[in-house]
DNA sequence: CTCACATAGTTGTATATACAACATAGAACA
DNA sequence: TGTTCTATGTTGTATATACAACTATGTGAG
């Protein structure tokens, strides 16, 4: 490879390294969700599970079509989470009267476990809080805040 | 369920909708992620692969514990990782004189990718920082940096 | 009414990721 | 020199996630 080339690769990499947003974006992923699966694993829940219980039990009876567009997940993401969470015995899938759309209800075995989880959310908050810093926890929070209404939620 | 633990449910749902950072995380990873992993599939890597190789240009030769570590990875997704991006013929992997560490480097096939991707990679930023905003792009970058420099990085 | 089209969910396949358990290879120390 | 401790990687297993292809069901145009 010539000196022209060889020079292209460095600076290709060495752009990418100082701003990817992708890159950023997965790390911030990789740390905040281990504090919260960390957390919740006692109780044998993830934070994806423990998102959509929330979206349920905010708007149940819901149907996996509207938990997915409002978390802008991906149907298929949701279908599989609701089957595990309803194997668990948190969530009731219930035909819905149109015949193809589906209603999710959170039951009694869930809400328990979400009023169980309360606590231990709360410290794993905290404790992201302290990784993250309040400044930037604040911006995070109003990121995901943003990127949610930009999304045209529900 | 009593009125009371009916109220504690919807107290939980509530609070943990309005303020999980680990739900919004999530979001912002779905979102971000999204756009690189569309702007990149026709070259056939994707934006974690892409994170992997500009490690390793940038410091090769190097082991993929370092990588690791550098990147708040798991060793194990790094294994995998390698061998993926090994199998495409991006990387070399060596035995390190220590016998135990392997040493990657970024071969002639890898370095003409990252060429190839920088402009690809470049919309796809600029298509994330449209959707963040100039200044939620800011922040997520720099909270990305401060992680960083708080895992005490190699 | 029928056919084309859109919507809801499921399933196959693949990657990203982590934890646990394991094998191996240096290193420290008795 | 062994023996124990630690570091490096790999592999089994599981979840989160997405895309593509598929089924079934409603909807609307002719």
């Amino acid at each position: 490879m010539s000196p022209k080339n060889s020079t292209a690769v460095a600076e290709a990499a060495q752009t990418i390294s100082a701003n990817c947003l992708a890159a950023r974006v997965r790390l911030l992923h990789r740390t905040i969700t281990g504090i919260f699966d960390e957390a919740l694993r006692p109780l044998g829940l993830t934070d994806a599970q423990l998102t959509i219980l929330v979206v349920v039990a905010n708007r149940g009876p819901v149907s996996p079509g509207a938990v997915s567009r409002r978390l802008n997940m991906e149907k298929s993401t949701i279908s599989r989470n609701i089957a595990r969470m309803d194997k668990n015995g948190w969530l009731t899938v219930a035909d819905g009267e149109s015949g193809r759309e589906q209603r999710l209800t959170v039951n009694a075995k869930g809400k328990a476990l979400l009023v169980k989880t309360l606590p231990v959310w709360n410290e794993a908050q905290t404790k992201a809080k302290a990784v993250l810093g309040q400044s930037g926890a604040d911006s995070l929070r109003s990121l995901g805040n943003a990127v949610w209404s930009q999304l045209g939620r529900e």
